[in-house]
DNA sequence: GGCCTGACGCGAA
DNA sequence: CTTCGCGCCAGGC
């Protein structure tokens, strides 16, 4: 039996660098389309975040996971460090926090 | 079981 | 584009 929490890792974790999804897609893609708001809260209750696993297979990309329309949103370590992670797998951010692809 | 809390979304002003 | 208000839903107490 998977609860929803469980299915939103599976989707969170299914998400390849480079790639974003909105919440509400995440949400969606676990089964309840208008769950966007909870699907925050379980990224936030989250131990295993990415940063301090990122060669673990098991380690869940969140910062991969952002607002509609491509705002930013939050992350537990600080959006700082979402940016900069973002940055890396080949996205930049306007100053109204809109992500773009960038070269 | 009920109440409160948000890493949200969207239409309206 | 900005700000407000309200609906939505799982989790934690």
């Amino acid at each position: 039996m998977s609860t929803f929490r469980d299915r939103v890792i599976n989707v969170v974790r299914a998400i390849p660098p480079g790639r974003l999804m909105t919440y509400g897609e995440v949400a969606q893609a676990a089964g309840k389309l208008r769950a966007a708001r909870a699907v925050g809260a379980i990224m936030r209750a989250n131990k295993l975040s990415f940063i301090a696993h990122a060669n673990d297979p098991n380690a869940i990309p969140c910062h991969r996971v952002v607002a509609a329309k491509y705002r930013l949103g939050g992350f537990n370590a600080g959006t700082k460090q979402k940016q900069q992670l973002l940055r890396k797998e080949g996205w930049s951010i306007t100053k109204k926090q809109k992500l773009e692809r960038h070269v």
